[in-house]
DNA sequence: TCCTGCTATGCAACTCGTTGCATAGCAATC
DNA sequence: GATTGCTATGCAACGAGTTGCATAGCAGGA
């Protein structure tokens, strides 16, 4: 459990209401940490209930009240003394990898239908890592001298990008492979 | 949601009781989708509900009774109707990456806290890939001609290998980050 | 003009996943 | 002789995550 905490961090580089946090797991935070935007909304209201973040209502006109959250000094302790707990090991939940083990028991245009499947599914990696390189490019490659917490941005990032570009090695593996069953 | 899907690929790879299932999830499929032995007795029970599986009492002396449980025809179809859905993107929980972009709210007694956790879950990940690496010698590359189910295996197990050495390159850089945070 | 999409929040119902506990006998270790 | 660990399954309670729906006005395109 562990969405507080990546909202907390979330809130601490830059605060602000449920709508914007969840746009931004939807882009960068959820590519290690998936959350919805009924979540956040949920979780926030505990959060404030239990005092780790405040909430600023701010009325604008033609939509919606916006309540834009920080995080109190309370939330910054839960914050430090969780990053002092052991870390939990990752927890993956790859959909892929169990469907290409299940086209053992499935025929030619059940693999043929997979093909398609995995091509789609590697435009899509191909998309992210584009993404992610256009806004390392933007935010630290261009920038001058970065602090601790930027450079902790960065590392975070990196790993993003390694791990696109060995999905995208590992598809290509897997589609030889599934095409080489045919012959 | 495929807990299911994956419990049906596991059977058909090779039949077997709830906690041998659970056992599996621990060792090889449990990398790219847990599931504790709770869910995996709860959701056998259902399976057979539906007629998916089958299952056979096996009394044993000393211990209790084992339910052998086979894949039924009908279970084989929700397999392959669902090998033709859309495949869904991975969902990751990198409890890790939150951390370290924790980091830079924490102060430089944290940060070597958390070098020190870095270090110990290297260490983990290298465990699985010597592990990895073993299970491709003993099953894959010493063996003789394979059939598609194994070069399927192989393939997944080939993207469990590339992914920890991948996640150990990574692991280097966010050490080497940390460090160079203090100086 | 209608429809879609964006900002902005939230309720209700449901399913999924986790944790703690319980049973039970055998084997091995301390 | 006591404790720990393994096989083997399961209940109960709780917490996390998902899905569908609702409100509401403004902007832009077909």
């Amino acid at each position: 459990m562990a969405l507080e905490h990546a909202i907390l961090v979330s809130l601490l580089e830059q605060p602000g209401s449920g709508y914007e946090l969840a746009r931004r797991f939807e882009r960068s935070i959820g590519r290690f940490w998936t959350a919805t935007h009924q979540q956040i909304y949920r979780v926030l209201r505990r959060m404030e209930t239990d005092g780790w973040v405040t909430a600023e209502e701010i009325g604008q006109d033609g939509r919606p009240d916006k309540r834009h959250y920080s995080v109190t000094a309370a939330g910054r302790g839960v914050l430090t003394r969780w990053l002092r707990e052991p870390v939990q090991p990752e927890t993956v939940r790859h959909e892929l990898a169990v469907k290409i083990r299940g086209a053992a028991f499935d025929d030619d245009a059940g693999r043929a239908a997979l093909i398609v499947e995995v091509e789609r599914y590697r435009a899509d990696h191909e998309a992210t890592l584009t993404r992610y390189l256009a806004g390392e490019r933007r935010d630290f490659l261009d920038a001058g001298e970065l602090d601790a917490g930027q450079r902790l941005q960065h590392v975070v990032l990196r790993g993003g990008v390694a791990y696109e570009r060995m999905v995208l090695d590992w598809l290509d593996d897997v589609l030889e492979t599934l095409r080489g069953l045919g012959r």
